[in-house]
DNA sequence: GGTGGCATTGCAGCATGTGCAACTTCCATT
DNA sequence: AATGGAAGTTGCACATGCTGCAATGCCACC
């Protein structure tokens, strides 16, 4: 809506591909030179953008700053992370939370077995939407005619040979996901790999976030996976409690009994 | 410079403090709402900005995806070669830098001694992964169960008498390395030459680079090396720094408010 | 010392962003 | 229901401030 704004953003995603200099950027943001110089040096001015010794610019600190604040404010996250942790202890497999924005599903936090904790590593990239156990969740919470909505335009990659292939198929999926409240993910995206997904809900019942539990074939089979699935649904529904506000509260290690 | 990309920028660290509304963001900005509207819409269609069920605006997925990119394409060895160059102007040794990929310790950037002795170092060319001082910071950081992996795996070559020996040695020496921050190799690689090595963390701590400090016996002892230590780890958390964006790069640096 | 590539600057013209005021929507209150 | 207020949204006339051009500066490489 904003030339000036829109043409300045534009610049972002490309530095991401990597460093550039001025004429590339004008040249890709098709305007002139001093176009893009002005629009840069605002960039840098806010941090954006840094300036390397050979003059090509590249995403700049104050990116890393505001995403670490904006994933800080994320409060299901606060909120789950402990008990994503506890269900990663007791399992000993990759663990995920997943919200939807702006019809796009992205992992916001993640603990995997081998790499406790550690740095927003994978986390921040979108999911593969049409196949996630966890996009599956939210996405099925949806109201009928936006989620109609959305599988029609979503687009349908076949990763594997069970990726889902088609709108008709996903809506499908979506409604069998929200009959039985919890979703899996059996090679659709890697062949080699099941996920199984549980929901977390706020007050008004509505989904706000969902976990999943992801493992390949070789360590256990997806039916072994489905074996934990009461587990992953006591952490879903403890995080929802505790989101709602509706339990006691956060204490030590909210670890839950066999 | 741009007044509309400059406003808009800076909509972003003001709800990096957390959610606001539009008449909140007007007032600060000190526009007017239709304005503000405008403004917001741009990065919210840029997904810099998401708008959550409240009408209140959040920092949006973009950001993370962004700044997963940039990370990626940081290039710890320009940052860190003017500090490289300027450590050995102070001290005059072999001055190198190197990063850990795939297992292996590679050289990226090395400023040769003033003195007149060769190293056999090459940039580009993997190290001596069981005795040289960046290799021991680099593996140092691994996670316990990786780490214990590489050093399993690893072939123990007596370059020298002080080599390490073997597995247990390494994972003992790691622990030492990673206990105290710092690491030596003295006499381990070649007989007459010893070195002392730093790590160059990143943002999120972990160590992403290690730079050491090289010199042959008849030039200096490895005690005499060792008081280079401070100046060493100077140099190490300067580039840490600039690497992290925690201050500002040498000549481009954004702008302050004053 | 010339040449080419790229960044930078100053400027005139007008596209584009701006603020205003009217309109809508929603919700709380009577 | 009706009323009032608070917040978001839209259309528009004005002029600000953005745009592209052309000229200049800067460097590195022949």
């Amino acid at each position: 809506m904003s030339q000036t704004v829109d043409r300045a953003l534009s610049i972002l995603p490309l530095l991401a591909e990597g460093p550039a200099n001025l004429e590339q950027v004008a040249r890709r943001l098709d305007v002139h030179k001093s176009t893009a110089l002005r629009l840069l040096r605002t960039l840098h001015e806010h941090g954006f953008v840094y300036r390397q010794q050979d003059q090509r610019y590249r995403l700049g600190a104050r990116l890393f700053a505001l995403a670490q604040q904006a994933v800080e404010s994320l409060d299901v996250r606060e909120i789950a992370h402990p008990h994503l942790v506890a269900l990663n202890e007791r399992c000993g497999h990759t663990v995920h939370l997943a919200v939807l924005e702006d019809n796009e599903v992205l992992y916001i936090d993640k603990v995997d077995s081998r790499y406790p904790v550690r740095m927003y590593s994978r986390i921040g990239k979108p999911v593969a939407i049409t196949v996630a156990a966890v996009a599956k969740l939210l996405l099925a919470d949806l109201p009928e005619p936006e989620r109609r909505a959305v599988a029609e335009r979503l687009d349908y990659p076949s990763y594997t040979a069970r990726s889902t292939p088609n709108a008709a198929a996903f809506l499908k999926e979506l409604a069998t996901v929200r009959a039985q409240g919890w979703a899996t993910d059996l090679g659709g995206h890697e062949e080699s790999i099941n996920c199984v997904g549980a929901p977390v809900r706020g007050v008004d019942g509505r989904v706000v976030a969902a976990c999943s539990i992801s493992a390949p074939n070789v360590v256990v089979s997806a039916e072994e996976l489905l074996h934990l699935l009461p587990l992953l649904r006591r952490t879903a529904d403890a995080i929802s409690a505790e989101y709602s506000g509706n339990t006691t509260p956060p204490m030590n290690s909210p670890k839950e009994k066999a």
